[in-house]
DNA sequence: CTCAAACCCTGTAGGGGCTACGGAGTCAAG
DNA sequence: CTTGACTCCGTAGCCCCTACAGGGTTTGAG
């Protein structure tokens, strides 16, 4: 099968598959008398195992030591737990600053409920002092 | 003052306070003899502004629209309304998105318990799966 | 058979928002 | 007089794509 194709199997956009080539992280295919990308099966399992990580916003360093472990069947998954373990920390991470600064943004917007004259806007008042 | 008074002062990096001089995000500052930036209160007032809104996240093409309507006090303030309340989606919709990744995750480590060889990992077996 | 649309190729530049050099000049304290 | 902290400028890197430009190839409709 050709790139685009394997985009559509996959999902993965064109460019970015061609990314991923020049990333190492897939390997580069044999190509056809025009010099076309062929891809056969492994390529859309090993994309859609990419795509998968990266819909967890798995970074693609980590991806890329996921890979590895599949590529060597026989290492042991303590480093997919590790990465998953290192993701879950992450998002919790993002998910309490981001609800620290809903509150805040909240807090802000409230401020000025009708509006006014900038130069009278409780919120450009506001942004003015240091955080 | 000098650019690392400045950013001692409002806490920005010296090269992130160059980088919106680059970007017109604050003016270009007369310089002394010796070619050094040479900035006032104004300056501090602006960059304080600005750090603050990026606390909150707020990107630079908006902190652009803020500092425009603190340039013109005449001007009405429904923008500075309109990027807050657009800013309050944005959060909201990050955080909405991370919860429903956090429970992927989690469920994805729970298939892993404790490790084995990867050839058997429940994590790499999933992952393998479309999204 | 012809022709246009749709595909594919390579290489490079851009985006956001910094951050980190390298190689130089300047200035104050010891 | 020297050391060290500061400043200057310009450019490259980070992450993960995305979007060209300027070509060649395949496919299907007329």
């Amino acid at each position: 099968m050709r790139v685009g194709q394997l985009a559509a199997a996959t999902g993965v956009d064109v460019e970015t598959i061609r990314y991923y080539e020049r990333e190492g992280l897939v390997p580069a295919p044999p190509r056809n008398a025009s010099g076309y990308r062929a891809y056969d099966e492994a390529a859309v399992r090993r994309l859609t195992f990419i795509r998968h990580c990266r819909s967890l916003d798995v970074r693609l360093a980590d991806v890329r030591q996921l890979l590895s472990l599949l590529d060597c069947p026989d290492r042991g998954c303590g480093t997919a737990d590790a990465v998953v373990d290192a993701q879950i920390v992450r998002v919790r991470e993002r998910i309490a600053s981001l609800h620290a600064l809903e509150a805040t943004l909240v807090a802000l917007r409230s401020r000025c409920a009708s509006p006014t004259t900038s130069a009278s806007c409780r919120i450009l008042e506001e942004l003015a002092r240091p955080a």
